[in-house]
DNA sequence: TAGTGGTCTAGACCACAGC
DNA sequence: CTGTGGTCTAGACCACTAT
C-alpha cells in the first residue's frame, strides 16, 4: 500500500518497496514478480502508476520485462574481465588476437564478422593518428560474439600507408592479428594508450549489442603507438557494462 | 506529426524526431524545447504519448528536464581527465593526493569532506585485502568536489593494522595524503591495479552526485600493494560518466 | 497569474506467450 | 483461449518558475 500524505509520489513508493523486496531476497533471482494488474490491486494505484514504477527499475536494470511472460528480476550477467596482458606479445604469439585470447581464457566460444572500408579520417582520428584529416585511413568495422551473443562493438582505424599490402586489408588478419601485421611489416608496437568511459548507448548500439532497460555501455578508445611514438591504430570499442570488467596494473612510480 | 500505420509506436516515432533535430542542430545545446502542450498539438498525440517521448531522451541523457522552466537539449559537460600519473610519487610530493593533483592540473576549486570510521572488513575487501573476513579496517568515506558539485564518491578501506598512529586515521592525512603517511609508516608503494567498469547510479548515488536522467556512473575500484606484494588498500570510487574519462598507459610488452 | 513539468486516474485495444 | 506486458487516450490536479 501507499502512503498518500509522506510526499513521495506514489510510484516511486511502489518501486522502492519492491526494489528492497528485491535486495532482501523476497524475489530471488530470475523469479518472475507478480503482474501489472496484481500490483494495481496490491499497492492500490493505477496501472501506469505501476508502469513508471516498474520502468525506473528497468533503467536500474533490476528487472527486464518480457511480452506476454512478465516482469523478471534480472540475474547478475556473467562478467567479462580484460586486462592488459591480452595485448601481450606472448599473447599474440599464441593465437589471433586480443579477443581470442580473452575467449582461449574464459572458455567461450568466439566468432566475429568484419567489414573493412577504407576512408578520410575525420577531425578526431586525425588528431589521434597524428595525420591530415581526409588522409585515408583503413577501417576495420567488427562485430564480436562470445556464444552468440554479441558481447563487443570495435571499430580500428589505421592510416592506409601502414595497411597497404598486409593482411590488415583482408578479413583474416593471421596468427596474432592486425598487431602481429604491423609488426610484421616493420612497426613493431611499443606503447598503448586507452582512454574509458561510459554512457548509455545509442538506439543502434542497443540494438545490436541486445541490451535491455538501463545498461550502459563501457567505451574504450585505444591508441597502439610505434616504438618511436607514431600513431599506428586508433581502435574504438563499446562494450555492455554489465559484461565487462576492464582491469590495469603498473608499478608505482 | 506521427505515422499511425508504421507499425513503430508513436512514442518513438516522436522521440527519433525530437532526436534528429537535436543532433541536426534544430535545437542548439542548452535551447528549450518545445513545451510538452505544444509537441501534444505539433505530433497529434496525447501528453502522457509526448512524455514517454521525452522521457527516452531523458534516458538516453539527451535533454533535461526542469519542473516549473522547460525541457532543455543538455550541453556537453566538461571532462575531467584521470591518468595513472595522479598517483606518482612525484605527484604526491607536491601536493596532498590524486584529487587535489587533478584539480592542480585542471583549475577548479577543490574541496571535500571525510567521514572515517571502522569496521569489521566484508568478505569482498577481505579477499582484495587478504586479510580475515571480521578483521578490523579503516574506512575513508569521502566526497570530493569541484567549484562546489560533487564530482566523485571514494571509500577507502585499510587494514586497521597499517593505519594505527598514522594521520591515515585523522580527517587531514597531511601532505601527499594517505599513500604518503603509508609510506612514512614502512609501507612503500610497490603496485597498483584498478578495475574499471560502469553501471547505473543507485538512488543515493544520483542525489549525491546529482545526476539528472540516464547518467551511469563509472566505477574504479583501486587496490595498492606494498612492493613486496602486501594489500594495503582498497578503494572503491563513484564516478558521473559523463564528467569523467579515465586513461592509462604502458608500454607494449 | 500564466505557463511549465510532475503525478495520477480509469479506462481501452493491441501483440505476444503458453496452455 | 487466458494472461501477460506494450501502447494510447482525455482528461485532472499539483508544484515549481517567472513575470
Amino acid at each position: 500500500m501507499v502512503d498518500r500524505t509522506s510526499g513521495v509520489p506514489a510510484f516511486r513508493q511502489v518501486a522502492a518497496d519492491l526494489r528492497e523486496k528485491i535486495s532482501a531476497g523476497h524475489y530471488p533471482a530470475g523469479e518472475r514478480l507478480p503482474s501489472e494488474r496484481e500490483l494495481v490491486e496490491s499497492y492500490g494505484v493505477s496501472r501506469p502508476t505501476i508502469r513508471e514504477a516498474v520502468n525506473v527499475l528497468r533503467t536500474e536494470g533490476i528487472v527486464t520485462a518480457e511480452h506476454g511472460r512478465g516482469i523478471f528480476v534480472r540475474p547478475p550477467s556473467a562478467i567479462h574481465r580484460l586486462s592488459r596482458s591480452r595485448l601481450s606479445r606472448e599473447a599474440r604469439g599464441r593465437n589471433q588476437g586480443a579477443f581470442l585470447a580473452d575467449a582461449a581464457a574464459r572458455g567461450f566460444a568466439p566468432s566475429s564478422s568484419v567489414k573493412i572500408r577504407f576512408e578520410e579520417a575525420d577531425q578526431r582520428v586525425a588528431d589521434y593518428l597524428r595525420i591530415d584529416p581526409g588522409a585515408e585511413v583503413t577501417v576495420r568495422d567488427r562485430v564480436m560474439r562470445a556464444n552468440g551473443l554479441v558481447v563487443q562493438l570495435a571499430v580500428s582505424q589505421l592510416p592506409r600507408a601502414f595497411t597497404r599490402d598486409t593482411a590488415i586489408e583482408q578479413v583474416d588478419t593471421g596468427p596474432g592479428g592486425a598487431y602481429a601485421r604491423l609488426e610484421d611489416a616493420g612497426h613493431p608496437i611499443g606503447s598503448f594508450v586507452e582512454h574509458v568511459g561510459a554512457r548509455m548507448p545509442t538506439p543502434d548500439e542497443a540494438t545490436a549489442l541486445q541490451l535491455t532497460g538501463g545498461t550502459p555501455v563501457v567505451t574504450i578508445t585505444r591508441v597502439a603507438y610505434q616504438d618511436d611514438g607514431t600513431p599506428l591504430e586508433v581502435n574504438d570499442m563499446v562494450l555492455p557494462a554489465d559484461r565487462y570488467e576492464v582491469s590495469y596494473e603498473w608499478a608505482a612510480d
